[in-house]
DNA sequence: TATTACCCTATCGATTTAGTAGGTTAATAT
DNA sequence: ATATTAACCTACTAAATCGATAGGGTAATA
């Protein structure tokens, strides 16, 4: 289930690229236009912030504006940054590899192999997805 | 992230449909090679019974044993019973539907383009995937 | 009739989720 | 210079979920 946070960044970042232009807006304007709770919103740019896709101005006019074009910004990217791991399981994870304490060989685990399969669909879906193409509608 | 209830299930299955015979086994049988607590895998068998995927006998001899082939039994519905919905977000699942009060309008998510088409994809993997298909491994 | 193993209910600690509250800091406008 | 603005930071919370445990009831078998 996709979190509440992914989905508000999400919605965040295609309000800034529909916007056209790289000018700051307001927290408090994408809040309300998207009927996100304002103080979460606010935790939520800022992670995206942190991580180099979003720039920052402070005070009157300030705002939150997009740092790279859309076009360069993958739907990868964001997944991993607000709601982590892409797999299913940590044990097919790419950037989360953790081994199954319960599973005595990978190898031949029967769910690890559905899962791998998953995850290289799912990936695929979000490499070929930039800002750009979420903006389209 | 995929749950321990649901990765247990399945490991449960495997188990089962490895044995190639449709004899009971035990709980405690399967509890024990398949390093999952008892009293867990308990609960999870006992929800599969009671959806059709399972018999049970009572008793001395009794147990747990696949009520159809593995052939018939797929990924699917493994997973909707266990897990749940297999989409990211409500508004694009097929069995558990639920509007967002945050979207205006669905036909011009963003979100919901993008997690139409990871849930088409990974319902393909599901439908295609069956316990054999599991067992083979 | 005793044993076995499924079946049921309740509770639990830990973690995560989706916020809320309240303040600090830095940039802008007057 | 000073007031205002809006980003930034810290802490806390209610509710839900997860993974598991406890303790027994019930039906089938030996």
């Amino acid at each position: 289930m996709l979190s509440k946070k992914t989905k508000y960044g999400i919605k965040a970042l295609v309000y800034l690229a529909k916007k056209g232009d790289k000018l700051p807006v307001q927290t408090s304007t994408i809040s309300e236009s998207e009927n996100i709770s304002k103080k979460f919103l606010e935790s939520i740019l800022l992670t995206l912030k942190k991580n180099g896709i979003l720039g920052a101005k402070k005070g009157k006019g300030g705002g939150y504006y997009l740092l790279k074009s859309p076009e360069e910004i993958q739907m990868t990217t964001i997944m991993r940054l607000l709601e982590g791991p892409i797999a299913m399981v940590p044990c097919v994870s790419l950037n989360y590899y953790e081994r199954c304490d319960d599973c005595p060989d990978e190898d031949t685990c029967a769910v690890h192999e559905v899962m791998l399969k998953v995850r290289d669909s799912t990936l695929k879906i979000f490499r070929n997805t930039s800002l750009a193409d979420l903006s389209d509608y």
